[in-house]
DNA sequence: TCTGAAACGCACTGCCC
DNA sequence: GGGCAGTGCGTTTCAGA
């Protein structure tokens, strides 16, 4: 039996283009499908609500807005109880200067990426944030020098 | 002597706005920061002239997309010339499983991101596209068991 | 640098194939 | 599932303060 949610080469050739430029508008989409407007309209409505397109946004200049300290910081529990890592979990959330956060396997529980604005910053923030939380273990960050690539685009 | 070109309260509102939505209609902005239309549109233009905002993208759901692994891969050179670096940095922008590639300091050289569709294609990503970079010294990979937080998003 | 208004083009709908 | 025509709305421009 198929499924009848699956997506063809012409949503896949949508979401390749909104991935790589979110403000391409319908037409122009449609022309490069060699469709008309209307069936490009209905189906990016599909991919939004069956949420194959979770959010837009814009991408920012971490260098202009003054935030040039990126580090990766590998975090371990002390003990792993289900209550400590979701207690984990949580407080990460809050921290916006956590960009991403991904529990890992290995030797090591949580990788954490993380941007500030300066060195004292990020002092505070393993300090006075990451540091408080209950029952963190060891962690261990490593700066970033240059970034080479990052990209949010998915190779499907 | 102050910078002529130093951002407002009201560009970076308008920054911290867009960063999490690129769909909110200069209308909305506008109502929200108690300003007319014009201005909000004048603002918008001119951060993406100057380089502020770099681009509009959409995000994707990688796992309705099937894209389920993702992990970070360390790697180190063997030798480190100039030329070789040089190398590696050419190549990795050409392999799309890659996300992430920054340049670290510390032990390990370089940290990857990296999303693809199955082990068996992580597998063939190591073995014929990394590992056959001139100069390729360590790779040691740790999976990702779950993505706790993930934003583009700059906290300024 | 803002307000307000006018012009334009695209998003969005409904109907037809 | 796609094409076509019409309407409303957002984008874009401009005069004025």
């Amino acid at each position: 039996m198929e499924n009848l949610n699956a997506l063809d080469e012409t949503d896949r050739a949508i979401l390749r283009v909104l991935q790589q430029d979110a403000k391409k508008t319908t037409k122009e989409i449609a022309s490069q499908l060699n469709l008309s407007i209307s069936p490009v309209y209905e189906r990016i409505r599909k991919l939004e609500q069956q949420g194959y397109i979770k959010k837009y946004v814009a991408i920012l200049d971490q260098k202009l807005l003054k935030r040039p300290i990126t580090t990766f910081c590998q975090v371990s529990m002390r003990y792993h109880n289900e209550a400590f890592i979701e207690n984990f979990e949580r407080e990460i959330q809050q921290f916006e200067e956590v960009q991403e956060c991904c529990h890992m396997a290995g030797q090591v529980d949580f990788l954490l990426k993380i941007n500030v604005e300066s060195l004292e910053a990020y002092h505070d923030f393993v300090r006075h944030k990451l540091s408080k939380i209950e029952n963190i273990g060891v962690s261990n960050s490593t700066f970033v020098l240059k970034e080479i690539k990052r990209t949010s685009a998915l190779y499907f």
